[in-house]
DNA sequence: CGGTATGTTGAGTACGCTCAACACGAGTGG
DNA sequence: CCACTCGTGTTGAGCGTACTCAACATACCG
């Protein structure tokens, strides 16, 4: 599966030996990997998003399912888009779960934020270069649109333009909390809003109530909220044993969210 | 000049007196407070940068400066927009400084960014709520468009509305790199990038080379990055020792950005 | 001239980092 | 099949940065 592999860039765990996160993956040489038993042509979770912001709200837009798009899928750890590239094509989630990310010079990496199905990787529908890159979590489905074709959709098509707006300013909302985790809070803190964000964001996109599990290594989350993943660690052993969490190899399970919000609460009681 | 004055917020700083640093401001009602010597109708700063992203790039679009739009002046500390407010126009830096900021429960104050002239305050130009608050850190003019306007314009001027997510986009730089900074990152290398963003920003603004002046308290800044005051000080007070700063009250003055980068490349390689 | 907003300095504390090891599962190749 | 490696999770001990509390100094404003 792993032929020429080309390590761009290393994790942040000085165990020694460091450890290659991102993988580049010929993104449009890749033969689909076996998707469900749908054939062609499933609406995209973008495109879902999309309608569901369109005036004519709720019912799906026959203009917007027939844009064409190629889904493309990637495993877990290949590059989506690197930094500094320069993009023709509208790349989407359409399912798994991906990260923007930086690389810093002394070889530390930085989560800016996660996306999940339906969440677009542009910085909008116009050709551009980015400034950081964005890489597979899981193994990830990439729903691929054409500029042009968006771009002339969001002339033609009312409330488009407004609803990408709205899609996009979604992901700038997840970074001011980001920032604000960041900056007021301890660990802690940290790790609860960012459990409590994701979790939140996969129960929604995956239409469930219930336990949520977060396919993402401690390392990694870690990595976003900016702390060492040994203290990290620490932290989720701590709600492990009073039972909100349930930690496995590869990922964290929310037993429920409404608790992960009640801890984070008596936090700042606390403080 | 300030007569009825609600208090909406309260600065981090607990020392037994709380300050308030945030004034209600009937912005619809202030008289212009005397700009210059122009009359009205001046170019606005937005209009300008945005002329600039046209593909007719250069020269300032007759269109666009044809544009009407009211300028409100306010004093320092007012509140330019309120979390949770609807917007029914585009608000729009003119002259000066504001921020971006979120109160927390605990009292705390997060600046998530700051914003200079030509800077647009809403995420887009369509009506919505928003879920921080704006507020003029100095002396404000801000620039008032009419949302409709600017949506039919975005219609008709070609390139106007990629302009628009052009714009957007450098403003989400900003919080990628402010992320990225208070997630890597300790206190000082926190503190050179803050005011390595922010004398580059107002440097390119004025035009000017040289020393850059900010206008900004130490408190504010400190919120900027999540340290405290004190520490903050404590920082800028070595800074200024080695002449790469100088510091007075109610701003920072820094002598030369370049200094400032090579002491944060030093940073890293002391790391 | 007080009152308020800022800036500045000192001392003690604690949260989170560093270094170091070990445990364990999954994948790989002999 | 087992040995081996790599990624990941987990735990312990010591240390340093940044916080807290507390004071004081200075500038601005009515």
């Amino acid at each position: 599966m792993s032929g020429h592999v080309l390590y761009l860039g290393f994790s942040v765990r000085r165990d020694q030996r460091r450890t290659a996160i991102v993988r580049s993956a010929a993104i449009f040489s890749l033969t689909c990997w076996r998707w469900g038993r749908r054939k062609m042509h499933h609406v995209s979770p973008f495109m879902r998003r999309v309608a569901q912001l369109l005036p004519s709200s709720g019912r799906s837009s026959p203009i917007l399912d027939s844009v064409g798009f190629r889904s493309t899928c990637l495993e877990k750890g290949s590059e989506i888009l690197g930094a500094g590239t320069s993009v023709r094509h509208v790349l989407t989630i359409g399912h798994g779960l991906a990260m923007r990310y930086r690389l810093l010079p002394d070889g530390s990496r930085q989560v800016i934020m996660f996306l999940t199905a339906g969440d677009i990787c542009n910085p909008h529908i116009y050709p551009t270069v980015i400034d950081h890159g964005i890489a597979a979590v899981t193994p990830v489905r990439i729903d691929r649109f054409d500029c042009e074709s968006l771009i002339g959709l969001s002339n033609s098509v009312v409330g488009l333009n407004q609803a990408l707006w709205t899609l996009a300013e979604e992901q700038n909302a997840i970074m001011r909390n980001h920032i604000t985790s960041l900056g007021r809070g301890d660990a802690r803190a940290r790790v609860i809003m960012l459990l409590k964000e994701l979790s939140l964001r996969l129960s929604a996109a995956a239409g469930q109530v219930g336990p949520v599990f977060i396919p993402v290594t401690q390392s990694l989350l870690a990595d976003a909220i900016g702390v060492t993943h040994i203290h990290f660690n620490r932290i989720i052993g701590d709600m492990g044993r009073r039972g909100v969490i349930a930690t496995s190899r590869g990922g964290i399970l929310v037993n429920s969210i409404s608790m992960l919000e009640k801890l984070g609460e008596d936090l700042i009681v606390a403080a």
